[in-house]
DNA sequence: TTTGACAGGTCAACAGCGTTTACATATACC
DNA sequence: GGTATATGTAAACGCTGTTGACCTGTCAAA
C-alpha cells in the first residue's frame, strides 16, 4: 500500500503497472476471442480494445499463441472429465460430453475457440492439452499393460465426432435422437477401453 | 504446328504459353507441398521454382488454396476406398486403411499435408472433401433410414483416429500390435454401422 | 507492311500480420 | 537528488497473400 493510488487523485490514468495490464491484456482478448474467435482477432486489435500498446502482449506473453495458452489455462476450457466424478461413469461422462458438444453446450468461448480450430496455433495448443489433459491422465487412471493404447482409442473417438461436428455441423448427428446417439458414442467408447486380451482370448 | 519452335533455334527460353505455365506452376507446388508442407511453401517461393513471377498464381489458380485445391484434385489425394472394392469389405478396408496411415503408409504429398493439416487453407479444402468423397457417397452407399448417422460416426472414427496420430505421433497405437489394433478399429468401424434398431431391440 | 488487339508476363506496391528493437518515461530505492 | 529499473511507446522489420498498372511478344486484319 505504499504506492500512492495517483499522482493526486486523477482518476482516469490508465493503471499503469504490470499486474493491471496483463490483466486488461487477457480479459480484452477473452471477450474478443470469445465474440470474434481467434484468427479474425490481430494483435493490434487486442492491444488497441485494451486500450494497452502491441509490444506488451509480447512483452508479457511472448507471443499471441502464448496469451491464448494463458487464457486456456486460467479459464480451465479443457473440464477435468477424467478426475471429477465416479470411475465407472467415465464412459458415460465422456459420451454425453461429447454428445452435448454437439448440440451446442459449452461456454461461449469454448465454442468460439471450436471454431477457429483450424487455427496452427489453436492447433498446437489443443494438441499440448490434449495430450496433457486427456491422454496421460486417462492412460494413468486406466492403468493396465496397454493403457496408452485404450486412452489414444477414446482419444480418437472423442476428437472424431468433435471434428465431424465442425466440419459439416454434424447436421445428421445433431438431427437424430439424442439418446440413441449417446448410447452409441457410450458404446464406441467402452469398446475403446475394453481389454485386447478380453476380446481375442486366443491371442498370446 | 504452325507456331515456331523458337525464334531462331534457342533452347532455353522458358516456354512461355498458358497451359506450360499452369503446369509449371502444378509441378512446383506439389513438389514443394511435398518435401516441405503447405504452410511452409510461400507463394513467392513457388513461383520462384517454377521460374514463374508470382502474380501468375493467382491469375492461373485464383488464390494458393485455389494452387492446392487444383493439385488436391489432379493428384486424386483422396482414395476412392467406398466405391473400390466389394461391399462386404467395407469396414475392413477403412480400418486396415486407417491403421496402415498411422504406420506411415501413402502417398509422400498425403503424409507431408497431414503435418501441415492445421492450415486453416487445408482445413476448408478438407472439409469439403471429407463430406463429398467420404460422408456423402457412404450414405448414399448404406442406404437405410440413419445412413447419414452412420456414415458421420465412420468419419468420427476415421478422423479421430488420424488427429490422435497427428498429435501426439501416436507413439502408443503405433507401437501397438498392427492387427490387433486394425482389429479393434474394425470392430468400432462395425459398431458404428451397426443398426440403431437391432442394437437397441427394447426401443421402440 | 503497317496497325491494332490481346493473351501472357512482369514489376512494384498494398494492406495486413506477428514480432522486435531502440527509445522515452515513470517509479522506487539509495 | 540522483540513479537504476521497471513499464510503456513508436517505429520499424520481414514476412504473408494479393492486386493493379504496365510491358511485350504474337497473331490477325487492313
Amino acid at each position: 500500500m505504499e504506492r500512492p493510488d495517483e499522482t493526486g487523485g486523477g482518476a482516469e490514468a490508465p493503471t499503469r503497472g504490470r499486474e493491471a495490464t496483463r490483466e486488461r491484456i487477457l480479459a480484452s482478448a477473452k471477450a474478443l476471442f470469445t465474440s470474434e474467435g481467434y484468427g479474425a482477432v490481430s494483435s493490434r486489435k487486442i492491444a488497441s480494445h485494451a486500450g494497452v500498446n502491441v509490444a506488451l502482449i509480447n512483452r508479457y506473453f511472448g507471443s499471441k499463441a502464448g496469451l491464448l495458452t494463458e487464457i486456456l489455462r486460467e479459464d480451465g476450457v479443457f473440464p477435468r472429465l477424467i478426475e471429477d466424478g465416479a470411475p465407472e461413469d467415465l464412459a458415460e461422462r465422456l459420451a454425453e460430453h461429447s454428445v452435448g458438444r454437439l448440440h451446442g453446450e459449452g461456454t461461449p468461448l469454448q465454442l468460439s475457440l471450436d471454431d477457429s480450430a483450424g487455427d496452427p496455433d489453436l492447433q498446437s495448443v489443443y494438441q499440448g492439452r490434449l495430450k496433457n489433459a486427456l491422454i496421460d491422465p486417462l492412460a494413468v487412471y486406466l492403468g493396465g499393460p496397454h493403457a496408452r493404447v485404450h486412452a489414444s482409442l477414446v482419444a480418437a473417438v472423442l476428437l472424431g465426432v468433435g471434428r465431424v461436428r465442425r466440419v459439416e455441423g454434424a447436421t445428421a448427428l445433431r438431427a437424430h435422437d439424442r439418446e440413441q446417439l449417446t448410447g452409441r458414442v457410450l458404446a464406441l467408447l467402452e469398446l475403446c477401453l475394453k481389454d485386447f486380451d478380453a476380446s481375442e482370448p486366443d491371442q498370446d
